[in-house]
DNA sequence: CGGGCTCTTGAATCACTTCAACGCTGGTGG
DNA sequence: CCACCAGCGTTGAAGTGATTCAAGAGCCCG
């Protein structure tokens, strides 16, 4: 388990950051983002398949991610794993642990990352004299619960195809979202971990992507995917309907 | 859909509720507990089958249940619903609205409810001079979220045996904690209900429910449930491993 | 005492898993 | 530079757990 990273400060801060419009800052005012920079003060770089945190260890901070891509996942007492997030820059994690200020669950990167440590205590401090942040954290909780709900949504309702139809409408969404391209982009998990993510095997998802590709609904080349029929995609998935 | 009644504030507040132990003021000082009860002004029946909020309506608020209990579910484009809780006294319901103050999901009454009204913008007042408050919705957001993500490792980790025992425990721990037996209950759900929250059919639900009858792990008559053996279920749920 | 739910149970079917073999790819060392 | 190996991905065939379809029983409410 390599170890945690501090980075020098001097380079970025959300003030200047390209992920303002998503991350902690989301819908704030610019006066108020520029106080953030007195809360992040550290990054931390992880290597890929290395730990930012584990089930069991204390909650002192949240982390927004700020290059790179991370896995969360649940373990339990027979060693059993589920994934239950994967997060891309501009995200939170870590907000599980925020009960009793111990963390529920592991995070794994998926690829070199660094993440913005986030100080409970210190933000609420800062909280003091900058109201609006408690709500900041407030609504990206609110929004980590939401998108819990919808991955419930689609193990509970969803069949196979759909389930991994709906994966990837989300992923490249949210890859768009940073201003990469929608319709060409590059997994960084396995088979297996979008299998047990969507509740299925990997030789299931392989099928899938193979069926998928057959059907002209995208090109597959290993980890590389083109998105050829978004509006397929999304009909099978079933959250087009507008 | 029968409407929302307020209820005379007199009666009860949280300095003197049985459940604040567990509900918002779970872990807060006395004293900061009475300050609550500026807060917690007004009460809401529902009536059996009727909504608390639906999908779509704006947020400002979340609910205290104080007796009875709830179902929140979602639903989608195509109509298609899924469970995504089932709620006893003292839990908070509404904190998946707080991203942009507009609920994601439908909330109704599983049986005559009544709910105390947590109006967010008085929380964020009363907050500037009980700083603990908003650290208190915090863990119940995280606490929610972390509920969540258990529903997630059920859906795709576990077979249908083993989220109908794990479900079986839950609930009854839940209960247990209200002051209530552990070993006999009644559900307030139908199988159909709680086939769609563990993503089965009500058919393998019902069949379920007669083979642990059978295996002398519970008995059932209807809705009527005695555990009989919570060794193993918790065994067969793989929450023990003590 | 119907009549409409909810629940139970059986038989047939199906979606996904399991088991197994093979292919590709990228890194390593001879 | 190529051979080799380990990990990841693909594909097929057999097996199975859960669903679907269907019929009937039990229960609650008017």
């Amino acid at each position: 388990m390599p170890k945690r990273i501090p980075v020098a400060p001097e380079s970025t801060r959300c003030s200047t950051c390209m992920l303002s419009e998503l991350c902690l800052p989301l819908g704030m005012a610019r006066d108020d983002v520029a106080k953030l920079d007195e809360l992040i003060k550290e990054r931390i770089r992880i290597p890929k398949g290395s730990a930012l945190f584990h089930l069991g260890e204390k909650t002192e901070a949240v982390y927004g991610i700020r290059s790179g891509s991370l896995k969360t996942q649940l373990e339990d007492a027979s060693g059993q794993i589920q994934i239950t997030s994967f997060l891309l820059p501009g995200e939170i994690v870590g907000m599980d642990g925020l009960l009793d200020n111990v963390h529920l669950s592991h995070a794994i990167a998926l690829e070199d990352s660094e993440v913005c440590i986030i100080r409970i205590d210190e933000m609420d401090e800062l909280a003091r004299h900058l109201p609006v942040l408690q709500q900041q954290l407030r609504r990206l909780m609110s929004k980590e619960i939401g998108r819990s709900h919808q991955l419930v949504m689609a193990l509970g309702a969803l069949r196979s195809e759909q389930r991994l139809a709906a994966f990837l409408v989300n992923l490249s969404q949210r890859l768009s979202a940073l201003g990469y391209s929608a319709s060409e982009f590059i997994l960084r998990m396995s088979r297996e971990e979008i299998g047990n993510y969507l509740g299925l095997t990997l030789e299931t998802v392989s099928r899938l992507f193979s069926r998928f590709a057959r059907e002209n609904l995208i090109r597959v080349r290993q980890r590389e995917v083109h998105i050829l029929d978004m509006h397929g995609l999304q009909a099978l998935a079933g959250t087009d309907c507008g």
